[in-house]
DNA sequence: TAGTGGTCTAGACCACGTG
DNA sequence: ACGTGGTCTAGACCACTAT
C-alpha cells in the first residue's frame, strides 16, 4: 500500500540573487512515492509569501528526521547497513542536501546513525566494539575495560510482577521473560543482573540461546529478535547485599552494593526492558560525565 | 596589546553561479583588530585552488569557536550577558554567518552559551534556575526537586593531601580551601560533601561567605571568584557509613551510602574542584540518562 | 517595525576512503 | 578518478521577542 506523503508545511523560496537566474524551489509539495510508508507529517499549510500558521509548526528537517526514523524502525535499512547518500535522500524527499544533513545530524547525535567521512552514513549496531560499553558505565578503577565473563543463571517466562508490567507498559499479569545473569571481570563476580523483557517480543529466548551467544546481549536482541535498545535511564542507589545476592557475588551479607535500575527504550519511546543490577564496587566504579 | 590574528587555514571560494556576479570571498586573511586577544590558530596555510596541507587541518568554525571561547574565558562577555549577534560576529571575524552559527552551535551544546530565539545568544550562568541541578544528579524518589538547606560545617585552608593535589594539578603541599557542608532535603540530612579548591583561586572564601550566600555554590564561585565550572566527571561507589559520617547524616554506622567523587573543570580543561560526596539514598536516587 | 535566532536552498570546494 | 561526508558561502524567508 502506497500512501501519498505530504511533506513541507511551509518553505523558504530560492535566493533571487542579483541578475542570476536561480531556479525557484517555491512551495513544493512532495508528490508521492518518495517513501512507501505511512505519513506522519504535522504542520499546517502555508504559502511562501502570505498567511503563515504558526501553531504546530514543524521544520522540514524534523519531518525528514521522522521519515528516516520510520525507515529505521521498519527495517528498510538494517543495523550495520549503509543508508543512501545525502544527495540520494535529498532527491528522494525533494529537499536540499542541507536539510537532509540536518536531519541526519540529529540522528547521529542520538546514536541511531553513524557518519563516516568518505564512506557513508551507517545504521548503528550493538555489535560494533564502540557500542560494547555504551550502556554499561561500570569501569575498573585501575585497568582498562576488558571482556567479560557472562554466566546465565536463569531464564524463565513468568507473569510480570506489578511494578515490572507498569514500567514495561504491559497489561497486568502479561508474560515476561525473566533473566538472571552474572558478569565477572578477571574472574571476580561483579555484576548481578535481573532482566525483564516483554514475552511477546522475545519468543524463543532461552537460557541456552543466551549462554551460547558470544557478544553483547543487546546485539543478540537486535539481530535475533529485531528489538533495538536506543536509549535508557538509570536510577542508582546504595544497598546492602542480602542473603540471596551475597553468595552469588561472593561478598559478605551487608556489603554495600550499587543498585542500578534501568529502563531501556526502543523506537517510538516504547519501554522494552527493565533491568535491576547489583554492582560490587570494590575494584570498579560507575563513571559519569556531567556536561 | 593588539596582535594580528591569522584565521583561515584554507577556504572554499564563493559560488560561481551561472552568469551571476557573486562577489568572491576567496582566500581571505583576517587582517587584524578582529579581536584584541592572543591568537591560537593552528592549521597550515593554503590557497583556494592549489596545494592543500592536510596535516593539522582545523575547520574555520573550530577556529572561530576557539576565539569565542577565549572571549568567554577572558570575560569579554560575562555570565548572563548577551553576546554580539551572529551577523556582528560574522563581520568581526570576516566569515559567513553560517560559520559563526556552527561555532555557536557547538558552544551551546556544551552549555557554555544559551540561544534564545528572537532575543539573542547569552553566556550561561549557574544562577539561572535551569542550571540549579545541572551537576547534582540526586533526585527524590517521589516528589519534585525542591530547594535545599545548605549547612556549612567547616571551611579552612590546608596543605593539599597528595591525592587532591594530584587531581587539581597542584604542586605537592600547595594550599587548598577545604569545605565540608551538609545538604538537607525537607529537613532530612542527605548529602555530606567535602570540597577542595585551589587556594590561589579562592582567596577570601570563608565559611561566613559561604553560609550567608543564597543560591548555588557554583554561582558564588562564578560571580565572586571568577571561576566557572563548565564540566565535571564523577566516580560512583557504594560505601558503608563510618563513625565520622554516620552521625552527621543521621544514619547508623554501616548504612550503605553512595560515594560520589567529582572532579570539575573550568576553561582550558583546568581542574579546579575535587568533591567527595556521601549520599543517603533512602528517599533519593542518582539519576542518569544513557544515550 | 526592527532585530534576533532558525530554516532552507544552491552551489562550490575540501578531506577522506576506495577503486 | 570517483563518491561520500564535511566545510563554507550568500541569500531569502520564517518564527519569535521587544518596542
Amino acid at each position: 500500500m502506497r500512501i501519498c506523503v505530504e511533506i513541507r508545511a511551509m518553505n523558504a523560496s530560492s535566493p533571487e540573487t542579483s541578475g542570476s537566474a536561480a531556479q525557484s524551489a517555491g512551495t513544493a509539495t512532495l508528490p508521492s512515492g518518495a517513501l512507501a510508508a505511512p505519513p506522519s507529517v504535522q504542520g499546517a499549510g502555508g504559502g511562501s509569501s502570505f498567511g503563515n500558521v504558526s501553531a504546530t509548526f514543524s521544520p522540514l528537517y524534523q519531518q525528514i528526521k521522522s521519515l528516516l526514523m520510520q525507515s529505521l524502525e521498519q527495517g528498510e535499512w538494517k543495523p550495520g547497513d549503509m543508508i543512501p547518500s545525502e544527495v540520494e535522500l535529498a532527491a528522494r524527499f525533494k529537499v536540499s542536501q542541507g536539510t537532509v544533513r540536518k536531519a541526519i545530524d540529529e540522528l547521529a547525535a542520538e546514536q541511531l546513525l553513524m557518519r563516516r567521512q568518505g564512506k557513508g552514513t551507517f545504521v548503528s549496531t550493538h555489535h560494533e566494539p564502540r557500542a560494547q560499553f555504551r550502556f554499561l558505565r561500570l569501569v575498573p578503577d585501575d585497568s582498562e575495560r576488558n571482556y567479560t565473563e557472562n554466566r546465565i543463571l536463569d531464564c524463565k517466562r513468568v507473569r510480570a510482577p506489578g511494578e515490572i508490567s507498569r514500567q514495561l507498559d504491559l497489561k497486568c499479569g502479561e508474560i515476561v521473560v525473566q533473566i538472571r545473569r552474572l558478569l565477572s571481570f578477571a574472574g571476580v563476580p561483579t555484576v548481578l543482573d535481573e532482566i525483564w523483557l516483554p514475552g511477546a517480543l522475545f519468543r524463543g529466548l532461552t537460557a541456552e540461546r543466551l549462554a551460547e551467544y558470544k557478544g553483547p546481549m543487546y546485539g543478540l536482541f537486535e539481530s535475533e529478535f529485531g528489538t533495538r535498545m536506543i536509549r535508557a535511564s538509570e536510577k542508582i542507589r546504595a544497598l546492602a547485599a542480602d542473603a540471596a545476592s551475597a553468595p552469588v557475588l561472593d561478598v559478605p551479607v551487608g556489603t554495600p552494593l550499587l543498585s542500578v535500575e534501568r529502563v531501556a527504550w526502543t523506537y517510538g519511546d516504547r519501554p522494552v526492558e527493565v533491568r535491576r543490577g547489583l554492582y560490587v564496587t570494590a575494584q570498579h566504579h560507575y563513571h559519569n560525565e556531567l556536561v
